[in-house]
RNA sequence: GAGGCUGUAGCUCAGUUGGCAGAGCAACGGACUUUUAAUCCGUAGGUCCUGGGUUCGAGUCCCAGCAGCCUCACCA
């Protein structure tokens, strides 16, 4: 209140010295500042579609001759005061809950001496509750014209500048709820996100597929080409690796009866960070017995679709701005024809393919051609590929866990489905032959290291192949990025919650 | 891991050739009973990311470091 405490204060601490005075005024007047329990009151969008009940009783043109006030009904609702405006013995409150805003009316008058000593105590940011009348004002703004004010929660804290929200992104996505509450459609992002993962679930679920939960701590870090974690079990006294990928286990209860099955949840790739990549992402993996790569293309179609559907987008929409058009059936296209297509070069000539490596200054010492290839792939066709397009039959050499081709060994059954540039999905008639995959777990690819091959030996994987895997697809999924393409974000962080960030100094 | 950009009040941002550290919002005091980013008068608020260096003098120039973003590499 006086000047002198505030002149030994600085800053934010200036501000939240004026908060803790309001909090203590509350307490004095027998109000808890944290407040409790707040039960029958209505989301704000509920609240705002009984507008249509607002209206002059029948009969309500008084004797005065003047016309009556039209009623509205009472209602009750709680949420976050994110704007705020006084004029005298008025205030005006926007309040905001996840569902939407609405202006609250407090007069002086109307809320009573008490209510209007809490209404002096309450700052941006704060929690409140209210029962009053949903009405209108003068200006026809939707209102809820307070009768009774509660306070919910104090906020020491301030908010950030109340129309921009947090600007700086690494502020965004360290204090998510301030980018959540403040940020323009961040928090109906993220309810988006979970959206498209019910879709997801609810879809396969019912197609007959039973989700499971795989073990995250792995002895041998297998199915994809990625760099783990470690991490060490103390009773145990074993290193253990987060897990990079769902496969091998979910191919276990393939063979032990699981017919069609998959889970939905985190992998660990100890890599590099980039719009497009976070060291923890979530993953699905979906396998189909007595199916191949084919059966996985249809699903992949109709999980996506479905997944559209349940947020309420059209098939056409648009990502950074460019149109995406997801009618289906998508684009299907050999991986050499593309090839082909976008370097005008012949995928079998293996001059051809040397000339590309050297323009891209490609290394290629010691590495199969298939690999030179595949990297001339990654870099000249895979960021054209605007899509939704599925590239088709890959180099067997690169696809240590996939059925080969009947009768052309060198070609894999597998297809990456490409949006916008980005690898959204992965595909394969799985590989059921426990001695052709064994060895190619035991031979190494020439020019890979084990941490970039695929290929690491998981003996116990082998011995369940050995009892009889049934032939099946299986697919995989990278969810943030069918989350990104729905949501229109054009990086990873913004449909991570919490993406990885180094920790602050002095945290 | 390499290169580029960014870091100034609680938030959003200016800051000229190197010459007293600025604005809007938020806060505090005052006026106002229908506001809409309310308005009006006044007050306070700074580790200019950190550490060195050049200079009479550094937010500004140089070096190193930290953090974030972008591009590339790795990867999905």
């Amino acid at each position: 209140m006086t000047n002198s405490s505030q002149d030994e204060r600085t800053g934010g601490a200036a501000l939240e010295a004026a908060r803790r005075e309001k909090l203590h005024k509350l307490e004095a007047m027998g109000i808890d500042p944290w407040g409790g329990r707040f039960d029958s009151h209505a989301p704000i969008r509920a609240i705002r579609a009984r507008q249509n009940e607002i209206g002059v009783e029948p009969g309500g043109e008084g004797a005065t001759g003047k016309p009556a006030r039209p009623r509205g009904p009472k209602v009750r609702a709680a949420g976050r005061v994110v704007l705020q405006r006084k004029t005298g013995k008025l205030i005006f409150l926007d309040i905001q809950d996840w569902t939407g805003r609405i202006q609250l009316f407090l007069g002086k008058k109307q809320v009573g001496e008490e209510g209007w000593a809490v209404a002096q105590c309450v700052d941006l940011g704060d929690l409140v509750g209210v029962d009053g009348e949903l009405n209108r004002t003068r200006t026809g703004e939707l209102t809820i014209f307070a009768e009774r004010l509660h306070f919910l929660t104090k906020a020491l804290a301030p908010p950030p500048a109340k129309h921009k929200g947090l600007q700086d992104p690494e502020l965004r996505q360290r204090l998510r709820y301030l980018d959540l509450i403040h940020g323009e459609g961040v928090l109906e992002r993220f309810l988006r996100r979970t959206r498209i993962v019910q879709s997801v679930r609810q879809t396969l679920g019912a197609e007959g597929f039973v989700e499971v939960e795989g073990p995250t701590l792995h002895a041998v870090a297998g199915g994809a080409a990625a760099r783990p974690f470690t991490t060490h079990h103390n009773a145990l006294d074993i290193d253990l690796y987060l897990r990079i990928a769902l496969e091998l286990h979910l191919k276990r209860l393939l063979v032990g009866g699981m017919e069609r099955v998959y889970e939905l949840g985190r992998v660990y790739r100890n890599e590099g960070i980039s719009p497009r990549h976070n060291p923890e992402f979530t993953m699905l993996e979906v396998y189909q017995a007595y199916g191949n790569y084919e059966t996985m293309m249809e699903l992949t179609e109709r999980v996506i679709l479905e997944a559209i559907r349940a947020t309420g987008q059209d098939r056409k929409l648009t990502w950074g701005g460019k149109p995406l058009d997801f009618t289906p059936p998508f684009e299907r296209a050999t991986y050499d024809e593309l090839f082909a297509r976008h370097t005008g070069a012949d995928p079998a000539d293996a001059d051809a393919l040397g000339a590309l490596a050297m323009e891209l200054g490609l290394d290629t010492q010691g590495k199969h051609p298939d690999v030179i290839k595949n990297e001339i792939f990654e870099q000249k066709v895979e960021n054209r590929l605007t899509g939704p397009v599925f590239v088709l039959d890959y180099p067997a050499s690169i696809c240590p866990l996939t059925k080969r081709k009947s009768g052309r060994p060198e070609i894999a059954e597998r297809f990456e489905l490409f949006i916008c540039g980005m690898e959204v999905a992965n595909a394969y008639t799985e590989l059921n032959d426990p001695e052709l995959q064994e060895n190619l777990f035991s031979r190494q690819l020439a020019g890979l290291s084990e941490d970039d091959s695929m290929a690491r030996m998981d003996r116990d994987f082998v011995r369940a192949l050995r009892h009889g895997m049934p032939p099946a697809g299986g697919l995989g999924i990278g969810i943030d990025r069918l989350v990104m393409l729905l949501t229109d974000s054009q990086t990873i962080r913004e449909v991570i919650l919490f993406p990885l960030l180094r920790p602050e100094a002095d945290a």
